[in-house]
DNA sequence: ACCCATGATTTGTG
DNA sequence: CACAAATCATGGGT
C-alpha cells in the first residue's frame, strides 16, 4: 500500500507528500489550490481513505466529488478498468436465446401452461388431451375436467412463481444498480459496467426460472401419463357398445374374428376406436374358450336377441315373450375352428 | 376391504 | 403383423 502510494505520488510528480499532510485538513485544503498536484493529492487521499474514521471519510468523500477534477480521473478510471479486467469478461457476454430454455418454453405453451389465461388454456389442455389420447367421444368428462382442474392448479403455481421471481429479479437489479450508480460516485464504475452487472443478475435469474419451468413440464408430463394414460383411465365401455359387440360376437361364434372392416364398423356404432374393438375381440375369444360355461347364460340371451331381431320383421307377436329356456343346447360353439 | 369383471398392455408365436 | 396367453390396473358391486 505504501509503496504504491509513493509510486502513485512519484508518477505526478509529488514525491514530497509526507503521511502526515495527507491527513491533515488544513493541508489537504491547501493543496487543492495547486493545479499540478492535483492528481497525486487526490490519489493520496483515496489510498489514505481506509484509514479513517467513519465522518473523516464520509467529509472526505464529499470533498472528492466535488473536486474539480473528478470527472476528468473518474473516466480515465474507468476507461483503464474497461480495457484490463473486464474486457476478458466482456467477450463472452452476449449469448443466443437458450435451445434448453425454448425448447421447454415451447412445451409449456404447447401444454396450455403459459400463454394465454383461462379460457384459452383449457381449450388447450383439451386439444392436448385429444391430441395425446385420440379419445373416443363417449364418455370421460369428469376425467378431462379433473385433468384440466390439476393443470389449472399447476399453470397458477407457475404463474405465481414466475412472477415472484421476476419482481424478485427485478427488485434485485433495482438494488444493485442504486447501489452501483452510489458507489459510482466515489469508485470508477462506468454506465456499461452497470449494464454488465444486470445482464449478469438477469441471466442469474433466468437460470432459476429454467429449474422452474423444467420441473413445471415434470409436473404436467406427471399429470398426463397418470391422467391420458389408457390403461390408468380405464372406463368400461357403455351398455350399449357391449351389446352391439356382444351381438356380432355370439352371431359369429363360429368364426368370432371381425374383418378390418367390420371392426371399423363396429367401432364406429360402438363410438370407440379399432384397436379398442380388436382388444375386446381378443378379450373376449380368450375369455369365452376358457370358460364356456360361464358365458353359456349371454350366448343363449344374445342368440334370442338376434332371432327376435330377425323375427321382428315380419311379426312381434309371435316371439314376444318366450324368456323360459332355450337352455345348455342351443348356441354352444366349440371354439375347433379358432385360431 | 375385498373380489371379480373388464379394458389395456406385454410377451411369445407363427 | 394378427393373434393367443399372461398379466396389469382399475371400476364397480358387495
Amino acid at each position: 500500500m505504501d509503496d504504491q502510494t509513493r509510486m502513485l505520488a512519484g508518477l505526478t510528480g509529488l514525491g514530497g507528500l509526507s503521511q502526515g499532510d495527507v491527513g491533515d485538513p488544513d493541508s489537504v485544503r491547501k493543496q487543492l489550490g495547486q493545479p499540478q498536484q492535483d492528481i497525486g493529492d487526490i490519489l493520496q487521499q483515496i489510498m489514505a481513505i481506509t484509514d479513517e474514521s467513519l465522518d473523516e471519510a464520509q467529509a472526505r468523500k464529499h470533498a472528492l466529488n466535488c473536486h474539480r477534477m473528478k470527472p476528468a480521473l473518474f473516466s480515465v478510471l474507468c476507461e483503464i478498468k474497461e480495457k484490463t479486467v473486464l474486457s476478458i469478461r466482456g467477450i463472452q457476454d452476449e449469448d443466443p436465446p437458450d435451445p434448453q430454455i425454448m425448447r421447454l418454453d415451447n412445451m409449456l405453451l404447447a401444454e396450455g401452461v403459459s400463454g394465454p389465461e383461462k379460457g384459452g388454456g383449457s381449450a388447450a389442455a383439451a386439444a392436448a388431451a385429444a391430441a395425446a389420447g385420440g379419445s373416443p367421444g363417449a364418455d370421460g368428462g369428469i376425467e378431462h375436467s379433473d385433468y384440466r382442474a390439476k393443470l389449472a392448479q399447476i399453470r397458477q403455481i407457475y404463474h405465481s412463481e414466475l412472477e415472484k421471481y421476476e419482481q424478485a429479479c427485478s427488485e434485485f437489479t433495482n438494488h444493485v444498480m442504486n447501489l452501483l450508480r452510489e458507489q459510482s460516485r466515489t469508485r470508477p464504475i462506468s454506465p456499461k459496467e452497470i449494464e454488465r452487472m444486470v445482464a449478469i443478475i438477469h441471466r442469474k435469474f433466468s437460470s432459476i426460472q429454467m429449474q422452474l419451468k423444467q420441473s413445471t413440464c415434470e409436473a404436467v408430463m406427471i399429470l398426463r401419463s397418470r391422467f391420458l394414460d389408457a390403461r390408468r383411465k380405464r372406463r368400461n365401455f357403455n351398455k350399449q357398445a357391449t351389446e352391439v359387440l356382444n351381438e356380432y360376437f355370439y352371431s359369429h361364434l363360429s368364426n368370432p374374428y371381425p374383418s378390418e372392416e367390420a371392426k371399423e364398423e363396429l367401432a364406429k356404432k360402438c363410438a370407440i376406436t379399432v384397436s379398442q374393438v380388436s382388444n375386446w375381440f381378443g378379450n373376449k375369444r380368450i375369455r369365452y374358450k376358457k370358460n364356456i360355461g360361464k358365458f353359456q347364460e349371454e350366448a343363449n340371451l344374445y342368440a334370442v336377441k338376434t332371432a327376435v331381431d330377425a323375427a321382428s320383421v315380419s311379426a312381434q307377436a309371435s316371439q314376444a315373450n318366450s324368456p323360459a329356456t332355450p337352455n345348455s343346447g342351443t348356441p354352444c360353439c366349440m371354439p375347433a375352428s379358432w385360431k
